[in-house]
Formats: C-alpha cells, sequence, structure tokens
DNA sequence: TGTTGACTTAGAGTGTACTCTAAGCGCTAT
DNA sequence: ATAGCGCTTAGAGTACACTCTAAGTCAACA
C-alpha cells in the first residue's frame, strides 16, 4: 500500500526516476505545484502520485511528454473532449501499425543477414556490412 | 541510373535530406572530406552516393548515427570485425523483439480502450483516460 | 550588367527529456 | 557540536539529429 506524503527521494524511488526528473515534470507543468513542508521541502500527495502513474503508464505507451500534458487538460475539461483523446489515439495506433510493420521487415532482414554472417566463411568478406550496403 | 559527381542539393533531393544534413554527416565524420570544384563547391562521387544509401538503409534499420559510424569503420577493418559486427546486429535485433512485444500488447490496450470509448454513452468520462489511469 | 539562386563557412539554435552544478539550509546520527 | 545527507533554487549542460543564421562567393540567365 502506497504511502501518502513521500518525500521526493520516496517518490523518485518509487517510480524510478530521479529527483530531477520529478522536478522537471513539475516545471513544465506536467505536476501541479507539489506542496511543501514547513522547511520548503516538496511533500507528494496520494494526488501527485496518482498523476505520476497516469504520467509513467502513458510515457510506456509511447505518449510524449506533450502529448500527455494534452491528455491530462483533456482529462480536465470531461465530457465534451472525447473527440480530441479518441484522435490522440487513433493516430498513436497509426504510428504503432506502422512501427509494428517496420520492425517486422526489419527482424526479418536482420535474422537472414545474421546468420549468413555466422555461417560464412572465415575470411570473407561480412555479409551484414555487404548485406546493408545492397538492401533496399 | 543515379548521375554522379553531383552537387550537394541534387544529392539533397535524391536521399530526401536536405543540404544542412549533409554537411552536418561531413561534419561529424560520417561521410569522408567530400572533394571541391573549382568554386570551392561540393562534388559528390559515386563512393559517397554509396556511402550515403549505407547510412540512409542504416538508419531504417534504427542504427544511431554513432552505431553506423561504428559498422563503417568495422567494414574498413573487414575480416578481423566480424563478431563485432554480428554483435551490434544481435543487440539490434533483441531491441526490435523487445520493442515487438511491447508495441503488440500496447496495440491490443489503446484498441481495447477506443472501442469502449466509441461504444460509451456520451455523457460518460471518457473509458481512454480512465483506462490510462488504471492500466498496471 | 545586374540580379537571382545555389552554394560556402563557422558557429548558434531547436526540440525532447532529462541531468547536473553551485550555493545554501536544516534534520539526524555520532 | 559537527559531519553528512537529503533537500532547496536558478540556471547551465547533455545527447541526439538535425536546422538555421550571417556574411560572403560564384555562375548563369535576362
Amino acid at each position: 500500500m502506497s504511502l501518502t506524503n513521500q518525500s521526493i527521494g520516496r517518490v523518485a524511488e518509487q517510480f524510478n526516476v530521479s529527483p530531477y526528473t520529478l522536478r522537471y515534470y513539475e516545471k513544465i507543468g506536467l505536476l501541479p505545484p507539489v506542496s511543501k513542508d514547513s522547511g520548503g521541502r516538496r511533500v507528494y500527495s496520494q494526488r501527485d502520485i496518482e498523476r505520476l502513474h497516469f504520467i509513467k503508464r502513458a510515457q510506456r505507451m509511447h505518449f510524449s511528454l506533450k502529448e500527455i500534458g494534452e491528455l491530462i487538460s483533456l482529462d480536465k475539461a470531461q465530457l465534451v473532449e472525447k473527440p480530441q483523446v479518441q484522435e490522440l489515439v487513433i493516430e498513436k495506433l497509426n504510428d504503432i501499425e506502422e512501427s509494428l510493420k517496420d520492425l517486422k521487415l526489419l527482424q526479418n532482414e536482420l535474422t537472414a543477414m545474421l546468420s549468413a554472417c555466422l555461417s560464412s566463411n572465415e575470411d570473407d568478406q561480412c555479409p551484414i556490412i555487404e548485406g546493408i550496403k545492397e538492401t533496399d
């Protein structure tokens, strides 16, 4: 169970980022200004922690920090903005589709080159380099 | 058939990059110093063009400019360095494998969220944002 | 002949996402 | 008490891959 009111160091550890990164997210407005204790130190609320979860999950989904910011403000605007969220996701799905096609092709090519290289005579030229030279 | 001895502008056009980029590749040593005509302008030889093809193909294979530089020097060293080339390619294949797994998962998640959003009532909260909030 | 337009250079600027530095403060452990 | 650690700030630095600026040269075309 996650404790609330944690220091920047603890939160950083929990999310596997550096305190620098947390301050940076705040600086660019991805996190709202985090409240401070009497000594001026950041104290992360449960809400802040949830926001961070959101950021990190969206980041794993290949959204840029800028896009994540957009998602957050669309979330705040709620109901009205569903079409915009959908658009963002559709774009992302198209990117993903393209990347998948791309990577699969590439995987085949590189695998072929690698096995050619592994089974080549010791004193032949490297079929991988030659492969990159010739691949269209 | 590709003409030899082309100006920077023509070459840039042919490779869909800017002249800036070509000078940049030269500056960082990815292209050897390109020869100049009497007026001091770059004239790209067939060798330069081939090198550029190599760079662009390797780039499409997700090699960074730094890695491409390594591949080129391994190519120059030829026979001896095959294992290093293989290592680079194996690393790249691992990266690709991971990206593929990642992207497929992501594709499923986003697709599910999107159809939930499309079939949701107009006045419900956006299931996509909610989905990102809750997805582990 | 004059004016485009493509080229030259060195060096600065861009965007993304951090990452670090310097100077300083305040709690805790020895 | 004093050393050390984690925190604070503003602002600078990093890596990648370009991208542009300013000031100037040169060849071709009207």
